[in-house]
DNA sequence: ATCGTCAAGTTAACCGATTAACCACGAGCT
DNA sequence: AGCTCGTGGTTAATCGGTTAACTTGACGAT
């Protein structure tokens, strides 16, 4: 505003606890106590360090004080996009509940990379995080990080998908019955040729559809049928889920003879894809196709028809894994480490026009 | 796996660069400068060092790093909601371009609260983040943000909205020109009863949402046309755009006598929503009513009819103010501050079939 | 008068990596 | 022999906050 004025004084020199000791002829360990209300302070000397460290704008050195403490009140977050809305959400679920708790959220993004996950796991562990939450990218690596959480007692907590062979605590959706779910709900229906829509990232499925998959084929079976044709592509690039849902319909209803009088998505955003190219054939929905998606998406409810969708209770799921993570750190000191905790939140159906 | 063989023997000792050092009879600084190869070291016992370390696995502590260095590598990152897809998406940008540059993401949300944003600004400082890239949620702060600016010479860079009265830096994209375009395609397409639908947070109406107002009626004006109607409400829990827009849009249309012959939602969120209620009322867009969005986001290509929208180069926005950040971290040494650098970037208008 | 106790501070040693400054030794030169 | 210079290291200080252990003086009890 007044250029005439700096805005403070060229104040090169930090202003740490030594300079506020100094300034009223104490020690720094009396600042120190002080500032913590801890230790044997007066009331007088300690008001008084209290105005001098506000006056001269005091901030405490938290790198300082956690390579003394070995806590850094953070949490590292590893997922494997952050753009999907599945994603967004979780994270603004985790970092609300992390900041409630006192904690802070140091964020990486794997983008899939089952190599650069790693390396995100040992950038972690270096910047000092008291514990991390992941969403894993591949089962290959499951080894390399137990050997992690063994070594160094930093706590970690799978989300979203889950790595069987670890000893590792995970919160996730349970998304088998979440199949199981999809493939009841369109039998009740009256449906019979069932197809499942789907996308592999690099020729790699993940965990999470294979799981839908199952379930959505076990509820098939229960009733009789054979397994669901699966309507899938490999993407390599950061193509969007629309687009590929759009393909992968298209190139299956361009046979001629439509093939299946319904077909569940593996996420919202497929079933949206799929949803425009059934309109482009002419085909109705749900009439002639009825649509089942996965996700419930805040647009999923205003799409034309309103989606049918299983929804995931992803608020729930990051409010659980920070408060597992916590519950870890609480108990800390090479705890008795009993069996992996395996939290499965379900998934619950929501009917809309779409089917 | 192997359940009688630990992963890693009971290692309680931290391994550090001492470790390192007393296991080959070397000193610390050696070790330092074996592994960080800059020091004159041997080649020979550079490699020694080399793979005692790799074999003791020693990881380095960054805190203590960045404490002596005052570097941690790190950004701040503080937005105002992580689960729009506008935020998410410009945080993958960010953190994608971070890690390209070897940074990585300290994160926070402010929820579009002030105070909250001010204490994380401090939370981030005392961390020790390089550089900080913000969403600022409102304008009363900018006094408070100068301020820290100046006073610990770590760099500042806004992102999406601008704070035209602080010395600091801006990357966002063009909303009056976003706002002018939308009302431009309109006017071609024939309408003239134009309506603007948008929504406020606690009562508080985001700078973006009033710069594409202006750029709207700005062309309304030029045209001859009188300013547009604008559809609101307040929202104060965290309801969705779509909600919003569909709730609005009702009880515009509720009146009887339809108002407009087009609208422009502030976001693709509020626009799907509008376009539910459209459709509810009997009204067919665009012929009835037109509709543009603002964002596109991955779904609007895919909505029935798919969405007119103004779409905002998120990606380059979260790249052009990580490069940004990044000057000015390379510049540092109190450096000729010159006037803050503002990054406008174009929005582009995207013809689709809601007009 | 003496001892114990307690409040109020102080000193100094960390935490682990970085870095300026210094040292020892051998080769090369005059 | 004496001097310089370069190589390959070492020592010790430092970053800023925390914390165990110690000091000092006052006061009460014995």
């Amino acid at each position: 505003m007044n250029p005439s004025k700096k805005p403070t004084p060229r104040n090169r020199t930090v202003v740490d606890m030594d300079a506020i000791a100094k300034k009223l002829g104490v020690s720094k360990t009396t600042v120190h106590y002080a500032l913590s209300r801890k230790g044997r302070v007066s009331e007088a000397v300690r008001s008084q360090i209290l105005t001098v460290a506000s006056e001269m704008g005091y901030r405490p050195n938290l790198l300082a004080r956690s390579l003394r403490t070995k806590r850094t009140q953070t949490i590292g977050v590893i997922l494997s996009s952050l753009s999907s809305s599945f994603h967004a959400h979780l994270l603004e679920a985790l970092d609300h509940a992390a900041q409630h708790n006192g904690y802070n959220i140091f964020l990486a993004c794997s983008y899939r990379d089952a190599d650069k996950e790693r390396e995100l796991f040992d950038m972690m562990l270096s910047k000092g995080v008291d514990g991390i939450i992941a969403a894993p990218t591949s089962n290959e690596q499951h080894q390399a990080v137990y050997t992690q959480l063994g070594g160094d007692g930093v706590p970690i907590v799978f989300v979203d998908r889950d790595v069987p062979e670890s000893h590792i605590d995970c919160v996730s959706v349970d998304n088998f019955v979440g199949g199981k779910l999809a493939a009841e709900h369109l039998l009740e229906a009256g449906r019979r040729r069932l197809g499942f829509v789907t996308m592999t990232h690099r020729g790699h499925q993940s965990s999470t559809v294979t799981e839908r998959l199952n379930g959505f084929n076990y509820a098939l079976q229960s009733a009789g049928l054979p397994p669901a044709t699966v309507w899938g592509t490999n993407v390599l690039n950061q193509s969007t889920g629309e687009a590929v849902g759009y393909e992968v319909m298209s190139s299956a209803l361009k046979s001629g003879d439509v093939p299946f009088d319904a077909v569940f998505a593996t996420n919202d955003n497929l079933a949206y894809g799929a949803m425009r190219a059934i309109r482009e054939a002419h085909l109705r929905i749900p009439q002639d196709i009825a649509v089942v998606g996965f996700d419930d998406q805040d647009a999923s409810a205003f799409v034309e028809p309103p989606l049918t969708t299983i929804r995931q209770p992803v608020q729930s799921v990051g409010v659980a894994a920070v408060e597992l993570l916590l519950r870890h750190l609480k108990a800390e000191p090479g705890s008795n480490r009993a069996d992996p905790e395996r939290l499965k939140i379900e998934p619950t159906l929501v009917r809309r026009g779409s089917s």
